[in-house]
DNA sequence: CCTAAATAATGACTAACGGTCATATATTGG
DNA sequence: CCAATATATGACCGTTAGTCATTATTTAGG
């Protein structure tokens, strides 16, 4: 009986559309200015159908923050393949974060619209609670990088490797937060470029962990 | 004529008043649930009055965020001059940061809040500019700060007082942002504290300056 | 005091939007 | 072919930010 497989496939196919016209609605009009009508007429779709899929406006915006979590996570594993050494691994992983930043700029923004709001996270089921799930594992991700990096010598062996991940975690963040909404602001003024301050936050940072 | 100074001085009165019925308000209900409506019932205004005396909701808000960003600086002065040492400084402020979190939640909130939105910061005259201005003053005080540690060796001579300061500013501001709100998540899941991370965190970056 | 001009306050109203639900359409299995 | 089920629709509702014609209060001059 495959018409119940492919009744499924095709349900999942309907969801990734209207993620996709999502997409394209609130990245180009910004989350408070698009409508559900304007996800609906982009998705072609009616306002209704897209409350068959998604809960409501912010569950819709989660589900495209959820993709930009698995694209995050992804680079983080590519950047630590590409080094021996933990404090390299590390390091990669810093500059992966920036690099999706600039990559992806409006995954990113979504992340911080995430970041700065409670969501409940323990309802299981929910794409709330995926983020976390590839939140945390993207986080593991780091915790290993560092574990490395005090085993073959290269991180200073009196850091805690959870306490220091979720540190680099919360500062990088910060940092690239600050350094892109200032950008016009403070740092035009005194002629610093986003890159430049974020890189230098970087190294402060690492400076930190060596031995 | 006094009575140009007079109505000058209710004016501003009024204003203290709405902002005090909106603080009420906004940190009890939450911006989002919060409407102008209760604003106007909790100040005993209609709501017509509210916007002879604020653009909008937003120009409101952002009234309360400089009233936070006032209380900063404060701290932060108050916070320099209890020490000799340009590092011990340094050290008071990132402390102060995390003591305004803890006295100021709300405050800290409506700052988190301003921060991740892009919010027209050029325009004279407007509360958005003079936030900026107070900002601005108070990053100053931790420039100053940095700056006597490395005249008084207590810093690492070869750091950048600006870009140090921002590099400080985004980090700590980042740190106790994801203590907080993971708190209930990664944090309890790890029995690892608020202020155990955000310590942990601060001597981190303080371990990157000193000499 | 009185009154006209200026200033301040009001609240009914509008437009816009998130979310719902009775109805309609399409698909399935027998 | 026909009921049963699943899917889709869009008119409708409640809420709320923001407006504006009207009303109330205060000022200044005679």
């Amino acid at each position: 009986m495959g018409i119940a497989e492919r009744k499924e496939r095709e349900k999942e196919q309907r969801k990734t559309e209207i993620i996709d016209a999502a997409e394209r609605i609130f990245f180009s009009k910004g989350l408070q200015n698009a409508t559900m009508d304007d996800v609906a007429e982009e998705a072609e779709l009616s306002k209704g159908t897209l409350y068959l899929y998604f809960k409501n406006k912010e569950d819709l915006y989660l589900a495209i923050h959820l993709r930009g979590n698995h694209i995050l996570k992804k680079m983080f594993e590519n950047a630590v393949k590409k080094h021996q050494k933990g404090i390299d691994k590390v390091r990669a992983i810093g500059a992966a974060y920036f690099d999706y930043y600039k990559k992806y700029p409006d995954y990113f923004n979504a992340m911080i619209y995430y970041e700065s709001r409670e969501i409940n996270w323990e309802d299981e089921d929910t794409i709330a609670s995926q983020c976390v799930l590839v939140g945390a594992s993207t986080l593991e991700v780091l915790v290993q990088a560092i574990l490395i990096g005090i085993n073959d010598g290269t991180i200073r062996p009196d850091v805690d490797p959870l306490k220091t991940a979720i540190s680099l975690w919360g500062q990088s963040t910060g940092m690239i937060q600050i350094a892109v909404l200032k950008e016009s602001m403070i740092l035009a003024k005194h002629a610093i470029k986003v890159e430049e301050i974020v890189e230098y936050s970087f190294d402060l940072i690492f400076h930190a962990l060596k031995v």
